[in-house]
DNA sequence: GTCTGGTCGACTGTCAACCATCGACGGTGT
DNA sequence: ACACCGTCGATGGTTGACAGTCGACCAGAC
């Protein structure tokens, strides 16, 4: 589970944060188990969108592909369920999740509750840290969108509430984070809906960021909520419109 | 994951529910699969107490007394590991989970974010279903500290919240809930602190239903959230109290 | 006496092969 | 058109084996 908070984290891009490693060799990493490289090939693929929702995994087929053990395919499913991305029917097998718009509803709301905490916990501690650990993040979305990269702009924003979770200093409410929303947010695609203009988006969370600075837990909270609920409104929204395919 | 939560449902006395079956044999239970007996044999086990904090579960040893094999076993202890009741350690097993008083309080404010988002879309909707359902919870909460049994009420005490979030019509806040909370509170003994008055609890939660019953969205939230606070520092007070052993 | 190095048993991680059973699909008969 | 049936593929679960690690213990070197 850690491995996989980690690798999530690297996967958009917070690798670039200031973890100025101490003098020598320290920490040695974990050893690294080979169904979780089998999650993070499938989860990849389905990402990539090699794989399309509603796709039936075989246990054996995908064993030979990767060339590991279907054992090993069957933890990775395991895993892969509890990030959400694949969903398990008893004796019929995995599947590629397929989303609604009630399922990004569910999520964002999930987002609302987990971040307003997050924005909460920081505030009430008036932690400089954690404030200047997200200003860096605002500034990751800054150079992105000047670079005019939109999917470095959703990859940077992603970041940032990530970001925020992990310096609630909370690690469950960090692992929730990981575990629900990255996933979704890819699977969305990067695309569902269009910025107006990209240059808002810092603006946008600078101004949450100046809600926690503001000392005043609640208003914080408040702040991350809407933003969260703006942001549902809008993807489920945009889902249902597409949902009839 | 349907079914633990179910389990767990069970496990802590909402078979009281109000579900009246329909007419004649309806569903059929979903074919249950034996890692999900092998994971509730060992939860019970770990809850009651055949099994104490920090044990390592060793694979085939659990396998041969349960009677299945170490893949069943394998798969228990990852959904144990997804309900925080066991930790796994890369190459050296899994290990009954050893509970601190920052443990505790991540999980209270956890508890918080999701109940108090819960609470706030049924005040939101003001659904007027949820919120018998919520009375008929105190109901039971009344009932039990009429009979004077204190782990009795702290059951229903624990019901209700699990209401609370089922009611809330967002799947993913009830299975956080479920993952994270009762495996707790049943960690914790049931007695890690005595109830001044069991008469109280019921008044205390019928409190929170009127707040919700407002239809003021961050009202009922805020009620909500203040009430996992309080019993956030309480539990982990009192835990860091014992923790000393 | 403590630190170093090696041995050994225990356990995990993984694999391969196997079986019973369930589900989906397609054909058949009516 | 519809219900029945048999086949085929896939899952759920088991067994047995094996390499790599971990932890503990023991013995010798400094």
């Amino acid at each position: 589970m850690t491995d996989a908070r980690a690798d999530l984290a690297l996967a958009y891009g917070s690798d670039a944060r200031g973890d100025a490693e101490l003098p020598d060799l320290v920490p040695i990493g974990a050893p690294r188990k080979l169904a979780l490289d089998a999650t993070d090939a499938l989860r990849e693929q389905i990402l990539a969108g090699g794989l399309r929702r509603g796709t039936h995994l075989v246990e054996a087929k995908l064993a030979a592909r990767l060339g590991v053990s279907r054992g090993t395919i069957r933890e990775a499913f395991r895993m892969l369920a509890a990030e959400g991305l694949v969903e398990e029917a008893p004796r019929r097998g995995a599947f590629v999740v397929t989303l609604r718009g009630t399922d990004v509803r569910e999520i964002y709301d999930v987002r609302a509750a987990i971040e307003g905490r997050a924005a909460a916990l920081i505030a009430g501690r008036r932690d400089e840290a954690a404030l200047s650990g997200l200003t860096d993040a605002i500034e990751r979305i800054r150079v992105a969108s000047a670079s005019g990269d939109s999917r470095e702009v959703r990859l940077m924003d992603l970041a940032f509430h990530e970001q925020l979770c992990a310096l609630s200093g909370n690690a469950r409410l960090h692992d929730i984070f990981v575990r629900y929303v990255p996933a979704l947010q890819t699977l969305l695609g990067f695309d569902v809906l269009r910025y107006e203009s990209l240059a808002d988006i810092a603006d946008e969370h600078r101004a949450l960021v100046e809600a926690i600075r503001s000392g005043q837990p609640a208003a914080a909270a408040a702040a991350i909520e809407r933003h969260c609920e703006e942001a549902r409104d809008k993807v489920a929204e945009a889902i249902d419109g597409i949902a009839s395919t």
